[in-house]
DNA sequence: TATCTGAGTTCGAAAAACGAACGCAAGGGA
DNA sequence: TCCCTTGCGTTCGTTTTTCGAACTCAGATA
């Protein structure tokens, strides 16, 4: 199977694992959770390149995680990529990156910014849960089962 | 920057998102998680190249996501991959992906595997929440602060 | 001895990424 | 009007990755 094909596959794990686990594209989601929105300043920012950040806007365009949004600047119509519905949903899977690398790929605890809950200032994290009773799960506390 | 420099960044998403942004690196995670632990097995569960795919478990293997363990078949020792403590933490990366995907990316709600918690049978989501008050947090609900 | 199997390695071809230059439309200034 | 700048891409030749088929090698098995 191709690399591509997995975004057919009857897998709801493999086929969002697909299209992030493209060259760029989680970095890209990164930055525009930061706020960024213009190609530019993607550009400028993670220093990719032109032609591959073009490609990568027009997946997640695409796939409807992110939306072309016109503003006015200096007069002109400009337009600026902003996350959907869609996109802002995949924030769980940014904070699991997240609370996974500060546990694990700490360098010596300098982080370049900060994030804290807006209402209480508590801190932040990603977790998996039961849907039932609501306990927090690991792998082990899971069983896969084929459908029939 | 090239894409490779992400590993060195100071941001504990920028590196995670880097090493699990490369391609074929979710996929292959999600095959450890779902049981498969052989050379072998990967290259035919996954159809990547046998290049590729030793490539990528020697990136795991050296940032001690994955461990190689001899095991006994046949009166032969062999060796398998497995997950180190490190690796098994990855899983809410891929619970957030795969809670994401069914929300977002469901076909026509035909998955080939169904998880749930062992203890009381209820279905498996990822969150993200305050560790302070516990309250199911969204992108909005979360402030980025610039270290100074 | 010959064969099989698991786990890679090698290598030439194809695909993807790179990066510098180019295109283009809109606005501003001379 | 003409020229310059800015934002946003596109083009294209080069480099890097990936592909895939063949090869290697060690240990069992016949």
């Amino acid at each position: 199977m191709p690399y591509a094909s997995f975004a057919s596959m009857p897998c709801a794990l493999g086929r969002p694992a697909a299209l992030l686990g493209e060259r760029w594209t989680l970095l890209l989601l990164r930055q525009v959770f930061l706020g960024t929105r213009r190609f530019e300043d993607f550009q400028t920012a993670m220093e990719i390149s032109r032609s591959v950040l073009t490609d990568r806007l027009n997946v997640l365009l695409q796939e409807g995680v992110l939306k072309r949004v016109p503003y006015q600047e200096d007069g002109r119509t400009r337009h600026e990529y902003r996350l959907t519905e869609k996109g802002r949903d995949l924030y769980p899977v940014l904070m699991a990156l997240r609370t996974w690398g500060e546990k694990w790929m700490a360098p010596e605890e300098e982080e370049s910014f900060h994030l804290h809950h807006r209402d209480c200032g508590g801190g932040v994290r990603a977790k998996v849960e039961c849907t039932d009773c609501g306990a927090e799960l690991t792998a082990r506390d899971v069983q896969v089962t084929a459908r029939q």
